[in-house]
Formats: structure tokens, C-alpha cells, sequence
DNA sequence: TCATGGATGAAACGGGCGTTTGAAACGTCT
DNA sequence: AGACGTTTCAAACGCCCGTTTCATCCATGA
């Protein structure tokens, strides 16, 4: 039995639908892209999504994984490297230079813009809709593990469930700057159009990362000062007893 | 003209609206509340949400205002009475006290459990529909301004886009962690039932907040240090093209 | 007592959604 | 040429959405 070849090459439809909804995707979420508008906005028709994918759902699965396989593939890559080259000098820097400069070289490498792919990713780690937190929470649990324990080795004097809560805040800022979606501008302002951009946002981010991840445990005096101010008259009878 | 008096007190209905839709938006996000859940949920008819509050947009605003009005004006005061009481010595702690004690002392006065509120912050904070956007923006872009001229003045080795950035990083941060709801088991963990957890609660917040505020810029020997990882052949190579 | 007017209720409206259907178009192989 | 399998297409389906309509209820003031 002999395949027929298709009259356009399918990778043409199928890939023309997913440049589309990616596009919408990234303009507005999951929930804000229609059937009708990835199927105009791709010139298929509306049927296409369902005959190629199956579903709206499979279809946004599909979107995410062209864009994040291949970036948690290159993110396990160089903090294997690295591990292998450092070993016991591993900091918890290079830890982070393995989460992000896959990204940053990717959103580089890419788009005509360099803003695209970090939009997309920004987009992707905030989605509310239950199909995207699901496929992004079970795809890359085991990524997520294996720096979980990267972190673990390099920063042990944090406990399990304070590195948890530390990467969590840590992971949510960065979330939250590139959904904000003015990574460009970011670039640019904090580079000046001198030396490497990719080094100089790469270690913007990781500095605050790291203040983040090795700031103190708030110690005895610290709460007692705060203590007092809680307990100030003036702050005190401010506060709204709803 | 004398006006009737509603057979059941208004009020009723109105809260009852009210009530079901703000639960039902901490669930699941503007969007995935329907005018037939809330009206089911409330037990009031489908009709009366666009008889009391005219439209699904004004109910959530009413929602939002509901919860937010109260809470900036607790912040404003607190910060007002900081400064009042501090002048020249007030640091970015304090203004972070004044951001985020009124929120705390709401989500523990309140509810039946504390969790409720803290949720509602963060949900309001992170919902992607442009109604609850542009509510947020527009309606406390007040008090925002007035929170930023405050760190501006307890943080005056920053410019002013490198406080932007750092305050967006620490925002977003702020509202992953309530996003995400585990707030309960967060407050547990760090206070291990001992001592007073709202202090406790604001001192793991605050410390990691003035982390990232006063993180030190990257140095030139960082850079390099980092350019030299960058450019590792082993990382090199391992850096998609796509 | 009875008209008044705000509040409630049942039902329907128009529209957008994701999905399905069945026929037509097309390249490929016998 | 003709049969076959893949892809495209227009149209429709059923569903849920936010909103509107209009009749009904009922506490009140004259």
C-alpha cells in the first residue's frame, strides 16, 4: 500500500497553523486565541486544526513543545557540561547561567525581533488555562527536578522547603518580567549599546537571582525591629479591621 | 416622589452577588466565572447581575474595588504615618511594611481561614482579562506612584529604571507566590507554630524584597567571569542555532 | 385601599465557540 | 485512464455565553 503524497506539502498547513497560533497565543493567551481566528489568520481553513491536531488542545500542546522541548533539551545540555567541567566548583551562578542562557541565546538566534521567544516563554510559565499549567507542570517536571537538585548541591545550606519557597519567588519575578513583555527595552537599557547584551542581561538577572536565593534568614533582630513597628501606635490603629 | 422599599433589603442580593463572585474569581480567574455560576452560586436570578451592577465588567469592578479600595488606603496611611514618624531615617523595610502589613492583616482578620484574601491579591494582581488589567492599572496607578517616590527616596543609589526593573521583579515575584495559593502551608512552614506569624510572614517577604532591591549591579569582574562561562566550548556548542 | 415603582423571575435573543460532516479537489500509483 | 488515500472546503451542529424583554411580585405613600 503506497502513501500519496500531499497535493500541498503538509508540513506547509501544519506549520503555517502553528506560526498562527503561536502569534496569537503570544498576543493574548490560550483563552483569547479562536479556532476562526488561528485558521484566518494561518489562510486554512477552519477544519485544518482538527484534521491535523485533533483538537484546539493538542494544537496548543503541539505549540509548546516545537518552543520548549528544544529549550529544556539545551538547558539539561549546559548544566550537564557545566557539571562535568566543574564538579565540586559548581556555584549556584552556574546553575542559573544553565536555566537561562539557553533562552536568551535562543530568543537571539531566532525571531526577527529578539523580544519574540522570551514573550512566548513568558507567556507559556503564566498562562492561567488549565491545558497550558498542565502540560507545562507534567512536561518538564523532570527538568524542573533535575535543577531542584542542581541548586540543592550548590546552595546547601538552604533548607528543602526554603529553596523551594526562595525558587518559587525567584522563578515567579522572572515569569512575571518577560510576560511584561518589554524585554527589549529591558536589553536595551541596562546594555547602552556597548558590549555583549547576551552577557550583560544574562548577568543582570542572575544578580538579582542570587541576592534572592542566598538572601539571609531574617534573624532574631530583624523580626523584633520589625516586631516594633508592627506594633507602632500609628501603624497599628491603621490597619483595617474589615 | 417617595421611593419603595425593597421587599428584600437590596443589599442582600447585591452582596450576595458580590460574595459568589469574588469566591468564584479566586477560583478560576475572571474568565472562567459565568453570569450562571455566580447567579446559581448566590441563588438570585441570572437577570439580576445586570439589574444591580449593569454588566459582567462592572460586577467584577465592584468585586475589585470591594477588596482593593480598602486595602490601598490602609497602605497609604501606613506609609504616611512611617514617614511622619520617621522622616530622614525610613528605609525600603519600612516601605515594605507599609506595602504589604495592611495586606496580611486583612487576609488574618477577616476570613474563616486566611488563605482567602491573600488568594484574591493574588489572582487581581495576575489576571490576564483586560478588564481586571485596566481596573488595576488605571484605578491605583495613585498609589503605585506614591509607593515608587517612596523607594526612590530610601533607595537613592538606584536610577530610576533600575528601580523600575527591581521593583517589577519583586512585584511579580510577590504575586506568583499569592497566585499560587499555598499560602497557608507558606506562613506554616516559616513559623513552625511558634512566635507571631504575621511578623514572621512580613520578615521572609521583606528580607528577600530588600535582597533583590539592594542587590549590587554587576561588576566588570562579574561580567567576565560570566563571559568567560558563556563562551565556554562546552557551553558554546550546545547553544541551539534553531 | 389602591396605584406606584423598585426588585424578581422565566424565557428568549443573537452571537461566538469548538467540533463534525460529507462532498469536492488533488497527487499518486496500478 | 481509473481507483485510492490524503487534504481542503463550505456548511452546519450543539453548546454556552452575556444580555434583554416583559410579566409578576410586593412594600410603600397618598
Amino acid at each position: 500500500m503506497t502513501l500519496a503524497t500531499p497535493r500541498l506539502t503538509p508540513a506547509d498547513t501544519k506549520t503555517r497553523i502553528l506560526d498562527a497560533a503561536e502569534a496569537l497565543f503570544v498576543a493574548g493567551g490560550f483563552d483569547a486565541m479562536s479556532m476562526r481566528q488561528i485558521t484566518t489568520t494561518a489562510s486554512v481553513n477552519l477544519a485544518a486544526v482538527n484534521y491535523h491536531f485533533g483538537s484546539k488542545d493538542a494544537l496548543i500542546q503541539a505549540v509548546l513543545a516545537r518552543q520548549l522541548d528544544p529549550l529544556n533539551e539545551a538547558r539539561l545540555a549546559v548544566l550537564g557540561a557545566l557539571e562535568a567541567d566543574l564538579a565540586e566548583r559548581m556555584t549556584c551562578e552556574h546553575v542559573l547561567v544553565a536555566m537561562f542562557l539557553p533562552a536568551v541565546r535562543m530568543s537571539r538566534s531566532g525571531a526577527p525581533n529578539a523580544e519574540r521567544f522570551l514573550h512566548f516563554l513568558g507567556r507559556a510559565y503564566t498562562d492561567p488555562s488549565p491545558v497550558v499549567r498542565e502540560f507545562i507542570d507534567t512536561h518538564y517536571l523532570e527538568t524542573l527536578g533535575r535543577f531542584f537538585f542542581a541548586f540543592q548541591r550548590t546552595l546547601p545550606e538552604l533548607s528543602r522547603d526554603d529553596l523551594g519557597f526562595r525558587l518559587n519567588f525567584a522563578m515567579g519575578a522572572l515569569s512575571g518580567i518577560l510576560a511584561g513583555g518589554n524585554t527589549q527595552r529591558l536589553i536595551h537599557d541596562f546594555t547602552q549599546g556597548q558590549g555583549d547584551q547576551e552577557v550583560t542581561l544574562l548577568s543582570r538577572l542572575i544578580s538579582l537571582m542570587v541576592a534572592a536565593l542566598k538572601a539571609p534568614l531574617p534573624g532574631p533582630d530583624d523580626t523584633t525591629v520589625l516586631d516594633a513597628i508592627v506594633r507602632m501606635p500609628a501603624v497599628g490603629s491603621l490597619a483595617p479591621e474589615v
